[in-house]
DNA sequence: GACACCTACATACGTGGCGTATGTAATCGA
DNA sequence: TCGATTACATACGCCACGTATGTAGGTGTC
Protein backbone atom coordinates (compact mmCIF):
# COMPACT_ATOMS: atom_id res chain seq x y z
CA UNK A 1 0.00 0.00 0.00
CA UNK A 2 2.70 2.24 -1.16
CA UNK A 3 -0.11 4.23 -3.07
CA UNK A 4 -3.50 3.09 -2.01
CA UNK A 5 -4.82 6.63 -3.25
CA UNK A 6 -3.47 6.63 -6.90
CA UNK A 7 -3.89 3.10 -7.18
CA UNK A 8 -7.59 3.48 -6.38
CA UNK A 9 -8.30 5.60 -9.11
CA UNK A 10 -6.28 3.91 -11.78
CA UNK A 11 -8.68 1.51 -10.76
CA UNK A 12 -11.71 3.37 -11.20
CA UNK A 13 -10.73 4.50 -14.03
CA UNK A 14 -9.87 0.84 -15.78
CA UNK A 15 -13.43 -0.14 -14.65
CA UNK A 16 -15.14 2.90 -16.27
CA UNK A 17 -12.76 2.85 -19.39
CA UNK A 18 -14.07 -1.20 -19.25
CA UNK A 19 -17.37 -0.76 -18.90
CA UNK A 20 -17.91 2.18 -21.88
CA UNK A 21 -15.75 -0.27 -23.70
CA UNK A 22 -18.47 -2.73 -22.99
CA UNK A 23 -21.50 -0.47 -23.50
CA UNK A 24 -20.14 1.49 -26.88
CA UNK A 25 -18.90 -1.81 -28.46
CA UNK A 26 -21.82 -4.20 -28.05
CA UNK A 27 -24.90 -1.38 -28.28
CA UNK A 28 -23.19 1.98 -29.83
CA UNK A 29 -22.48 5.41 -28.30
CA UNK A 30 -25.52 6.81 -28.89
CA UNK A 31 -27.51 4.28 -27.19
CA UNK A 32 -25.27 3.67 -24.44
CA UNK A 33 -26.34 5.32 -21.40
CA UNK A 34 -24.12 6.44 -18.81
CA UNK A 35 -25.70 4.81 -16.36
CA UNK A 36 -25.34 1.67 -18.12
CA UNK A 37 -21.63 1.66 -17.46
CA UNK A 38 -21.50 2.97 -14.43
CA UNK A 39 -23.93 0.44 -12.90
CA UNK A 40 -21.74 -2.27 -14.55
CA UNK A 41 -18.79 -0.45 -13.17
CA UNK A 42 -20.50 -0.26 -9.59
CA UNK A 43 -19.88 3.19 -9.83
CA UNK A 44 -21.93 6.79 -10.16
CA UNK A 45 -22.36 9.45 -12.92
CA UNK A 46 -19.76 11.77 -10.69
CA UNK A 47 -17.25 9.53 -10.89
CA UNK A 48 -17.48 9.22 -14.75
CA UNK A 49 -18.06 13.46 -14.90
CA UNK A 50 -14.88 13.76 -12.54
CA UNK A 51 -12.72 11.55 -14.47
CA UNK A 52 -13.56 12.19 -17.72
CA UNK A 53 -15.33 15.42 -18.07
CA UNK A 54 -18.36 13.93 -20.68
CA UNK A 55 -19.35 11.28 -22.83
CA UNK A 56 -17.25 12.27 -25.20
CA UNK A 57 -14.05 12.27 -23.14
CA UNK A 58 -14.67 8.43 -22.24
CA UNK A 59 -14.98 7.58 -25.51
CA UNK A 60 -11.48 9.23 -26.52
CA UNK A 61 -9.98 7.39 -23.51
CA UNK A 62 -11.56 4.14 -24.49
CA UNK A 63 -10.09 4.77 -28.40
CA UNK A 64 -7.21 5.48 -26.64
CA UNK A 65 -6.69 1.62 -25.13
CA UNK A 66 -8.07 -0.03 -28.02
CA UNK A 67 -5.20 1.75 -30.13
CA UNK A 68 -2.51 1.01 -28.20
CA UNK A 69 -3.63 -2.72 -28.42
CA UNK A 70 -3.89 -2.57 -31.97
CA UNK A 71 -0.76 -1.15 -32.37
CA UNK A 72 1.35 -4.13 -30.47
CA UNK A 73 -0.56 -6.44 -32.36
CA UNK A 74 0.25 -5.13 -35.49
CA UNK A 75 3.93 -4.84 -34.21
CA UNK A 76 3.79 -8.48 -33.16
CA UNK A 77 2.65 -9.77 -36.58
CA UNK A 78 5.20 -7.84 -38.59
CA UNK A 79 7.57 -8.55 -36.74
CA UNK A 80 7.19 -12.38 -36.77
CA UNK A 81 7.02 -12.83 -40.87
CA UNK A 82 9.99 -14.24 -42.78
CA UNK A 83 10.42 -10.82 -44.94
CA UNK A 84 9.56 -7.65 -44.96
CA UNK A 85 6.84 -7.62 -47.40
CA UNK A 86 5.57 -11.00 -46.22
CA UNK A 87 5.31 -8.99 -42.66
CA UNK A 88 3.75 -6.11 -44.41
CA UNK A 89 0.93 -7.47 -46.24
CA UNK A 90 0.43 -9.61 -43.22
CA UNK A 91 -0.14 -6.82 -41.26
CA UNK A 92 -2.44 -5.41 -43.81
CA UNK A 93 -4.46 -8.68 -43.70
CA UNK A 94 -4.15 -8.76 -39.73
CA UNK A 95 -5.66 -4.86 -39.98
CA UNK A 96 -9.01 -6.01 -41.86
CA UNK A 97 -9.01 -8.84 -39.68
CA UNK A 98 -9.20 -6.34 -36.35
CA UNK A 99 -11.45 -4.03 -38.13
CA UNK A 100 -13.63 -7.28 -38.70
CA UNK A 101 -13.70 -7.39 -35.16
CA UNK A 102 -17.88 -5.68 -33.56
CA UNK A 103 -15.64 -3.57 -31.27
CA UNK A 104 -13.01 -2.32 -33.39
CA UNK A 105 -15.12 -1.32 -36.28
CA UNK A 106 -17.65 0.04 -34.07
CA UNK A 107 -15.65 2.45 -32.19
CA UNK A 108 -12.89 2.94 -33.93
CA UNK A 109 -14.47 3.47 -37.56
CA UNK A 110 -17.94 4.13 -36.80
CA UNK A 111 -18.45 6.21 -33.82
CA UNK A 112 -14.78 7.60 -33.03
CA UNK A 113 -14.76 9.09 -36.39
CA UNK A 114 -18.62 10.35 -36.07
CA UNK A 115 -17.80 11.98 -32.67
CA UNK A 116 -14.82 13.09 -32.43
CA UNK A 117 -13.66 13.97 -35.60
CA UNK A 118 -11.01 12.10 -37.95
CA UNK A 119 -9.60 9.93 -35.14
CA UNK A 120 -6.10 10.42 -37.10
CA UNK A 121 -5.52 14.14 -36.58
CA UNK A 122 -6.90 14.62 -33.05
CA UNK A 123 -3.69 13.90 -30.98
CA UNK A 124 -0.47 12.85 -32.59
CA UNK A 125 -1.16 10.34 -35.39
CA UNK A 126 -1.96 7.39 -33.56
CA UNK A 127 -0.55 4.19 -33.27
CA UNK A 128 -1.62 1.65 -35.99
CA UNK A 129 -1.01 3.95 -38.48
CA UNK A 130 2.32 4.66 -37.33
CA UNK A 131 2.58 1.40 -37.29
CA UNK A 132 2.01 0.64 -41.23
CA UNK A 133 3.59 4.08 -41.90
CA UNK A 134 7.12 2.35 -40.29
CA UNK A 135 6.69 -1.03 -41.89
CA UNK A 136 6.60 0.86 -45.27
CA UNK A 137 9.65 3.22 -44.53
CA UNK A 138 11.15 0.05 -44.34
CA UNK A 139 10.35 -1.32 -47.17
CA UNK A 140 10.73 1.73 -49.08
CA UNK A 141 15.06 2.00 -47.61
CA UNK A 142 14.99 -1.74 -48.93
CA UNK A 143 14.15 -0.45 -52.18
CA UNK A 144 11.22 -3.61 -52.25
CA UNK A 145 8.32 -1.06 -53.19
CA UNK A 146 7.90 2.11 -55.40
CA UNK A 147 8.52 5.54 -54.98
CA UNK A 148 5.19 6.37 -52.97
CA UNK A 149 4.82 8.52 -49.70
CA UNK A 150 4.36 6.40 -46.72
CA UNK A 151 2.30 8.35 -44.50
CA UNK A 152 -0.37 8.73 -47.74
CA UNK A 153 0.17 4.95 -48.45
CA UNK A 154 -0.53 4.15 -44.88
CA UNK A 155 -3.47 6.15 -44.31
CA UNK A 156 -4.58 5.41 -48.06
CA UNK A 157 -4.12 1.70 -46.56
CA UNK A 158 -6.51 2.65 -43.24
CA UNK A 159 -8.89 3.69 -45.52
CA UNK A 160 -9.55 0.90 -47.77
CA UNK A 161 -8.93 -1.38 -44.96
CA UNK A 162 -11.22 0.01 -42.85
CA UNK A 163 -13.91 -0.38 -45.91
CA UNK A 164 -12.85 -3.65 -46.81
CA UNK A 165 -14.17 -4.11 -43.17
CA UNK A 166 -17.73 -2.78 -43.17
CA UNK A 167 -18.22 -4.41 -47.03
CA UNK A 168 -17.43 -7.63 -45.20
CA UNK A 169 -19.05 -6.94 -42.18
CA UNK A 170 -22.20 -6.07 -43.46
CA UNK A 171 -22.85 -8.79 -46.09
CA UNK A 172 -25.63 -11.44 -46.76
CA UNK A 173 -22.41 -14.00 -46.93
CA UNK A 174 -19.14 -12.51 -44.79
CA UNK A 175 -16.95 -15.73 -46.17
CA UNK A 176 -17.24 -15.15 -49.54
CA UNK A 177 -17.19 -11.42 -49.80
CA UNK A 178 -14.32 -11.81 -47.54
CA UNK A 179 -12.70 -13.77 -49.98
CA UNK A 180 -13.49 -10.85 -52.73
CA UNK A 181 -12.13 -8.22 -50.44
CA UNK A 182 -8.69 -9.54 -50.04
CA UNK A 183 -7.97 -11.00 -53.16
CA UNK A 184 -8.74 -7.07 -54.14
CA UNK A 185 -6.92 -6.09 -51.68
CA UNK A 186 -3.82 -8.18 -52.74
CA UNK A 187 -3.66 -7.15 -56.19
CA UNK A 188 -3.91 -3.49 -55.04
CA UNK A 189 -0.90 -4.03 -52.75
CA UNK A 190 1.10 -5.52 -55.47
CA UNK A 191 0.76 -2.21 -57.47
CA UNK A 192 3.32 -0.82 -55.03
CA UNK A 193 5.93 -3.43 -55.74
CA UNK A 194 8.71 -2.77 -57.84
CA UNK B 1 -53.90 22.58 -60.26
CA UNK B 2 -54.13 19.38 -61.78
CA UNK B 3 -52.25 17.74 -58.55
CA UNK B 4 -52.29 20.51 -56.03
CA UNK B 5 -52.63 17.72 -53.44
CA UNK B 6 -49.41 15.91 -54.37
CA UNK B 7 -47.74 18.94 -55.52
CA UNK B 8 -47.77 20.78 -52.03
CA UNK B 9 -46.56 17.33 -50.50
CA UNK B 10 -43.63 17.00 -52.52
CA UNK B 11 -42.66 20.95 -51.67
CA UNK B 12 -43.11 19.94 -48.27
CA UNK B 13 -40.97 16.82 -48.34
CA UNK B 14 -38.74 19.18 -50.45
CA UNK B 15 -38.39 21.88 -47.65
CA UNK B 16 -37.82 19.53 -45.05
CA UNK B 17 -35.07 17.90 -46.62
CA UNK B 18 -33.58 21.48 -47.53
CA UNK B 19 -33.58 22.05 -44.13
CA UNK B 20 -32.48 19.01 -42.83
CA UNK B 21 -29.27 19.11 -45.49
CA UNK B 22 -28.26 22.68 -43.98
CA UNK B 23 -28.48 21.41 -40.40
CA UNK B 24 -26.77 18.26 -40.67
CA UNK B 25 -23.98 19.48 -42.92
CA UNK B 26 -23.70 22.52 -41.06
CA UNK B 27 -23.75 21.16 -37.29
CA UNK B 28 -23.99 17.22 -37.20
CA UNK B 29 -26.49 15.24 -37.40
CA UNK B 30 -26.17 14.53 -32.88
CA UNK B 31 -26.37 18.31 -32.68
CA UNK B 32 -29.09 18.96 -34.76
CA UNK B 33 -32.57 19.50 -33.37
CA UNK B 34 -36.19 18.20 -34.90
CA UNK B 35 -36.97 22.05 -34.28
CA UNK B 36 -34.25 24.07 -35.75
CA UNK B 37 -34.87 22.11 -39.26
CA UNK B 38 -39.30 22.82 -38.58
CA UNK B 39 -38.85 25.99 -37.86
CA UNK B 40 -36.37 26.87 -40.74
CA UNK B 41 -38.66 25.58 -43.20
CA UNK B 42 -41.75 26.59 -41.33
CA UNK B 43 -43.55 23.76 -40.67
CA UNK B 44 -43.78 21.79 -37.05
CA UNK B 45 -42.47 18.35 -35.78
CA UNK B 46 -46.21 16.94 -37.05
CA UNK B 47 -45.62 16.83 -40.47
CA UNK B 48 -41.50 15.68 -40.08
CA UNK B 49 -42.80 12.60 -38.25
CA UNK B 50 -45.61 11.81 -40.76
CA UNK B 51 -43.28 11.99 -43.60
CA UNK B 52 -39.99 10.56 -42.30
CA UNK B 53 -41.36 8.22 -39.07
CA UNK B 54 -38.02 9.90 -37.00
CA UNK B 55 -34.71 11.60 -37.49
CA UNK B 56 -33.18 8.90 -39.14
CA UNK B 57 -35.82 9.10 -41.74
CA UNK B 58 -34.87 12.29 -42.54
CA UNK B 59 -31.35 11.66 -42.22
CA UNK B 60 -31.89 8.72 -44.75
CA UNK B 61 -33.48 11.06 -47.17
CA UNK B 62 -31.53 13.94 -47.32
CA UNK B 63 -28.31 10.86 -48.05
CA UNK B 64 -30.50 9.58 -50.77
CA UNK B 65 -30.94 13.08 -52.40
CA UNK B 66 -27.23 13.87 -52.15
CA UNK B 67 -26.13 10.50 -53.63
CA UNK B 68 -28.28 11.23 -56.96
CA UNK B 69 -26.44 14.45 -57.23
CA UNK B 70 -23.17 13.19 -56.68
CA UNK B 71 -23.75 10.23 -59.07
CA UNK B 72 -24.92 12.62 -61.81
CA UNK B 73 -21.73 14.95 -61.01
CA UNK B 74 -19.24 11.94 -61.26
CA UNK B 75 -20.86 10.55 -64.60
CA UNK B 76 -20.45 14.16 -65.98
CA UNK B 77 -17.14 14.12 -65.34
CA UNK B 78 -16.00 10.90 -66.62
CA UNK B 79 -18.29 11.66 -69.56
CA UNK B 80 -16.54 14.73 -70.93
CA UNK B 81 -12.62 13.03 -70.35
CA UNK B 82 -10.91 12.15 -73.63
CA UNK B 83 -9.68 9.07 -72.88
CA UNK B 84 -11.45 6.18 -70.67
CA UNK B 85 -8.37 5.97 -68.47
CA UNK B 86 -8.20 9.45 -68.41
CA UNK B 87 -11.94 10.04 -67.31
CA UNK B 88 -11.40 7.70 -65.23
CA UNK B 89 -8.87 9.48 -62.84
CA UNK B 90 -10.81 12.31 -62.97
CA UNK B 91 -13.76 10.45 -61.60
CA UNK B 92 -11.83 9.65 -58.72
CA UNK B 93 -10.15 12.69 -58.51
CA UNK B 94 -13.86 14.45 -58.16
CA UNK B 95 -14.82 11.82 -55.81
CA UNK B 96 -11.97 13.38 -53.43
CA UNK B 97 -12.52 16.90 -54.07
CA UNK B 98 -16.43 16.24 -53.41
CA UNK B 99 -15.38 14.60 -50.28
CA UNK B 100 -13.81 17.92 -49.22
CA UNK B 101 -17.33 19.63 -49.41
CA UNK B 102 -17.85 19.81 -45.25
CA UNK B 103 -21.90 19.12 -46.13
CA UNK B 104 -20.61 15.91 -48.30
CA UNK B 105 -18.06 14.59 -45.91
CA UNK B 106 -19.84 15.64 -42.70
CA UNK B 107 -23.37 13.38 -44.21
CA UNK B 108 -22.15 10.89 -46.40
CA UNK B 109 -18.83 10.02 -44.64
CA UNK B 110 -19.08 10.36 -41.36
CA UNK B 111 -22.54 10.44 -39.84
CA UNK B 112 -24.27 8.21 -42.60
CA UNK B 113 -22.43 5.34 -41.77
CA UNK B 114 -22.51 5.88 -37.92
CA UNK B 115 -25.97 6.58 -37.57
CA UNK B 116 -27.53 4.57 -40.72
CA UNK B 117 -24.43 1.38 -40.72
CA UNK B 118 -22.63 0.98 -43.64
CA UNK B 119 -24.42 3.45 -46.23
CA UNK B 120 -22.85 0.97 -49.58
CA UNK B 121 -25.09 -1.78 -47.96
CA UNK B 122 -28.24 -0.74 -46.46
CA UNK B 123 -29.53 -0.60 -49.80
CA UNK B 124 -28.91 -1.45 -53.12
CA UNK B 125 -25.24 -0.64 -53.85
CA UNK B 126 -25.46 3.37 -54.23
CA UNK B 127 -25.20 5.21 -57.16
CA UNK B 128 -21.52 7.08 -56.54
CA UNK B 129 -20.06 3.38 -56.14
CA UNK B 130 -22.13 1.83 -59.11
CA UNK B 131 -20.79 5.09 -61.11
CA UNK B 132 -17.39 3.89 -60.16
CA UNK B 133 -17.84 0.25 -60.45
CA UNK B 134 -19.39 1.42 -64.23
CA UNK B 135 -16.00 3.05 -65.48
CA UNK B 136 -13.74 -0.23 -63.97
CA UNK B 137 -16.11 -2.42 -65.94
CA UNK B 138 -15.35 -0.64 -68.81
CA UNK B 139 -11.30 -0.28 -68.56
CA UNK B 140 -11.34 -3.58 -67.92
CA UNK B 141 -13.35 -5.03 -71.18
CA UNK B 142 -11.10 -2.19 -72.74
CA UNK B 143 -8.08 -4.00 -71.61
CA UNK B 144 -6.66 -1.16 -70.07
CA UNK B 145 -6.56 -2.53 -66.49
CA UNK B 146 -5.06 -5.64 -64.44
CA UNK B 147 -7.38 -8.55 -63.99
CA UNK B 148 -9.47 -7.13 -60.85
CA UNK B 149 -12.70 -7.49 -59.44
CA UNK B 150 -14.38 -4.29 -60.42
CA UNK B 151 -16.69 -4.40 -57.69
CA UNK B 152 -13.84 -4.84 -54.94
CA UNK B 153 -11.57 -1.71 -56.37
CA UNK B 154 -14.31 0.76 -56.61
CA UNK B 155 -15.11 -0.16 -52.89
CA UNK B 156 -11.42 0.17 -52.20
CA UNK B 157 -11.22 3.49 -54.01
CA UNK B 158 -14.55 4.79 -52.57
CA UNK B 159 -12.75 4.03 -48.90
CA UNK B 160 -9.23 5.39 -50.17
CA UNK B 161 -11.16 8.45 -50.97
CA UNK B 162 -13.00 9.27 -48.06
CA UNK B 163 -9.83 8.66 -46.00
CA UNK B 164 -7.90 11.05 -48.15
CA UNK B 165 -10.58 13.82 -47.91
CA UNK B 166 -10.96 13.33 -44.19
CA UNK B 167 -7.30 14.06 -43.73
CA UNK B 168 -6.80 16.84 -46.05
CA UNK B 169 -10.09 18.46 -44.31
CA UNK B 170 -8.62 18.00 -41.14
CA UNK B 171 -5.21 18.94 -41.76
CA UNK B 172 -3.55 22.56 -40.86
CA UNK B 173 -1.70 22.95 -44.44
CA UNK B 174 -4.55 21.14 -46.46
CA UNK B 175 -3.29 22.43 -49.84
CA UNK B 176 -0.06 20.45 -48.85
CA UNK B 177 -1.65 17.51 -47.55
CA UNK B 178 -3.45 17.57 -50.53
CA UNK B 179 -0.91 17.86 -52.88
CA UNK B 180 0.49 14.47 -50.72
CA UNK B 181 -2.95 13.10 -51.01
CA UNK B 182 -3.32 12.55 -54.64
CA UNK B 183 0.06 12.33 -55.83
CA UNK B 184 -0.31 9.17 -54.48
CA UNK B 185 -3.57 8.00 -54.62
CA UNK B 186 -2.77 8.58 -58.44
CA UNK B 187 0.78 6.21 -57.71
CA UNK B 188 -1.78 4.02 -56.61
CA UNK B 189 -4.27 4.05 -59.39
CA UNK B 190 -1.52 3.59 -61.96
CA UNK B 191 -0.84 0.28 -59.98
CA UNK B 192 -4.10 -1.26 -61.61
CA UNK B 193 -2.89 -0.14 -65.19
CA UNK B 194 -1.25 -2.75 -67.62
C1' DG C 1 0.70 13.44 15.29
C1' DA C 2 -3.15 16.96 14.75
C1' DC C 3 -5.18 20.01 11.80
C1' DA C 4 -6.82 22.17 7.61
C1' DC C 5 -7.14 21.20 2.86
C1' DC C 6 -8.00 18.85 -1.20
C1' DT C 7 -9.50 15.27 -4.01
C1' DA C 8 -12.39 11.37 -5.38
C1' DC C 9 -16.72 10.18 -5.68
C1' DA C 10 -22.09 10.31 -4.49
C1' DT C 11 -26.61 12.56 -4.81
C1' DA C 12 -30.13 15.52 -6.55
C1' DC C 13 -31.84 18.46 -9.94
C1' DG C 14 -32.68 21.20 -14.21
C1' DT C 15 -33.18 21.05 -18.98
C1' DG C 16 -33.47 19.93 -23.66
C1' DG C 17 -34.94 17.09 -27.13
C1' DC C 18 -37.01 12.81 -29.20
C1' DG C 19 -40.97 10.36 -30.05
C1' DT C 20 -46.08 9.71 -29.58
C1' DA C 21 -50.83 10.43 -28.90
C1' DT C 22 -54.39 13.21 -30.07
C1' DG C 23 -56.76 16.84 -32.70
C1' DT C 24 -58.30 19.26 -37.07
C1' DA C 25 -58.93 20.82 -41.52
C1' DA C 26 -58.63 19.88 -46.27
C1' DT C 27 -58.91 16.67 -50.02
C1' DC C 28 -60.40 12.43 -52.41
C1' DG C 29 -63.61 8.59 -53.70
C1' DA C 30 -68.43 7.27 -54.26
C1' DT D 1 -72.86 15.61 -51.01
C1' DC D 2 -70.98 12.96 -47.42
C1' DG D 3 -67.98 9.84 -45.09
C1' DA D 4 -63.16 8.45 -45.05
C1' DT D 5 -58.51 9.28 -45.46
C1' DT D 6 -54.54 12.04 -45.35
C1' DA D 7 -51.44 15.93 -44.21
C1' DC D 8 -50.09 18.42 -40.78
C1' DA D 9 -50.47 20.91 -35.88
C1' DT D 10 -50.46 20.68 -30.83
C1' DA D 11 -49.49 18.94 -26.38
C1' DC D 12 -47.34 15.78 -23.45
C1' DG D 13 -44.27 12.18 -21.30
C1' DC D 14 -39.94 10.47 -20.65
C1' DC D 15 -35.29 9.63 -20.94
C1' DA D 16 -30.66 10.99 -20.52
C1' DC D 17 -26.95 14.38 -20.33
C1' DG D 18 -24.64 17.59 -17.70
C1' DT D 19 -24.11 20.39 -13.36
C1' DA D 20 -24.35 21.93 -8.79
C1' DT D 21 -23.86 20.59 -4.33
C1' DG D 22 -22.62 17.44 -0.56
C1' DT D 23 -19.35 14.20 1.99
C1' DA D 24 -15.85 11.15 3.42
C1' DG D 25 -11.31 9.75 3.31
C1' DG D 26 -6.62 10.60 2.19
C1' DT D 27 -2.58 14.13 2.11
C1' DG D 28 0.69 17.90 3.07
C1' DT D 29 2.46 20.87 6.74
C1' DC D 30 3.77 22.36 11.39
Amino acid sequence: MARPRTEMIAKTRAKLIAAGRHAFGRIGYAEASMDDFTGEAGLTRGALYHHFGDKKGLLQAVIMEIDAEMTERLNKVSASAPTRWQGFVDECAAYIEMALEPEIQRIMFRDGPAVLGDISQWQNTPGCIAALSHSLDRLKADGEIIDIDTETAARLINGASSHMALWIANAEKPETVSKRAVAGFRTMLEGLRK
